[in-house]
DNA sequence: CTATAAAATTAGACATTGTCTAATTTGGGA
DNA sequence: TCCCAAATTAGACAATGTCTAATTTTATAG
C-alpha cells in the first residue's frame, strides 16, 4: 500500500514538487510490475485524471527516471518502456504477449563478467527470450 | 573478400532474387560488423547506388532476416539495427558513442539458465553497458 | 491577503522511425 | 520478343518522441 501522502512525501524526497499530475503518475507508474510505455500510462492516468496531457507525462517519467525512481528501457520491439523496481535484475521477453518479466537477479549467474578483455563494464543484465510456463 | 559474384550466390542460396539493389545492400550490411539501423544502411547504399528506395532498403532488410542472413535487434536506444553476426553473441553497447559491440559467447557464463523456474527460454543474451578500454 | 515571478502544464507543431498501398519498372523464361 | 510475376518506388499514413511558446498554477515576498 502506497498512499497518495506517502506517494507525495516520496517525490519531495527526491526533489519533485508533488503537483496532482505527478502524484497521479507516481501512482500508476511507480505502483506496477509491468513496464508500460508512455503512452500505456497516459491512458491509464487519464481514466483517474482526465486533465493530464501527453507533454506532462512524457516530461514525467524523464523527471523520474533523472531522479532515480524509475529505469527507462528499450528492449523489446516497440516504445520505450519503464520500470520501476531499480535493483538490478534481468528481464524476460514473454514471445507470445510481448510483455516483459522481471528475472530475479540471482535467477541466473552470470560469471567473467570483471574479466572482459578490453572493456569497461558499468552495468549488465541477461535478456531472455521464452514464455511463461502453463501452472505460472 | 566478398565478390558481387559470392553476394550472389549467397542470396540465391537463400532463395532470394538478386536484385541490383539487394546486391548493394547485401554488401553493406553483410559486410560489417556494425550494427546499422535502415536509415544509416540507406545513406551508405546510396552513395554507390543513388537510385535505391527507402522502401526498399525497409524491405530487404525484413527479407534478409525472414530468410536468416540478418539478426535484428532493439537494444538500445534509437532504431532498430541490423546484425551480420548471426551466431549466438553478447553485445556490450558503449555509452560514450551508443555503438553496439559484439562479444564472444564464450566471453562471459551464464549458469542456471535452463533451471529457471516457471519459465521456458528460447534465447537469451547478456547486454553490458560500458566502454572500450583506452588500448583498444 | 495580494502581487509577483518561477515552475509546471498544455496544445500542437515538428522530427524520426516504420508500415502500407497503389502505380510503375524490371527481368526471367516461354 | 513478349508476357507477367516479382521487385521497386513515391508518398501517404501511423506511432513514438521532442520541442516551443502560451497559459495556468503555485510558492513566497511584501
Ligand atoms: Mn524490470
Ligand atoms: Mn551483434
Ligand atoms: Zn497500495
Ligand atoms: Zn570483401
Amino acid at each position: 500500500m502506497t498512499s497518495a501522502t506517502d506517494i507525495k512525501q516520496l517525490l519531495q524526497h527526491h526533489g519533485i514538487q508533488p503537483s496532482v499530475q505527478r502524484v497521479a503518475i507516481a501512482e500508476h507508474v511507480l505502483a506496477t510490475d509491468r513496464h508500460p510505455s508512455a503512452d500505456q500510462v497516459l491512458q491509464e492516468v487519464q481514466r483517474k485524471l482526465p486533465v493530464v496531457s501527453r507533454a506532462t507525462v512524457y516530461n514525467t517519467l524523464k523527471l523520474f527516471v533523472e531522479k532515480g525512481l524509475l529505469r527507462q528501457y528499450q528492449i523489446a520491439e516497440g516504445p520505450t518502456v519503464y520500470d520501476a523496481n531499480i535493483e538490478r535484475h534481468h528481464h524476460l521477453i514473454d514471445e507470445e504477449t510481448g510483455r516483459v518479466i522481471d528475472i530475479p537477479w540471482d535467477a541466473v549467474e552470470v560469471k567473467n563478467v570483471e574479466g572482459l578483455e578490453g572493456f569497461e563494464v558499468d552495468s549488465y543484465m541477461v535478456v531472455l527470450r521464452g514464455r511463461r510456463r502453463d501452472g505460472s
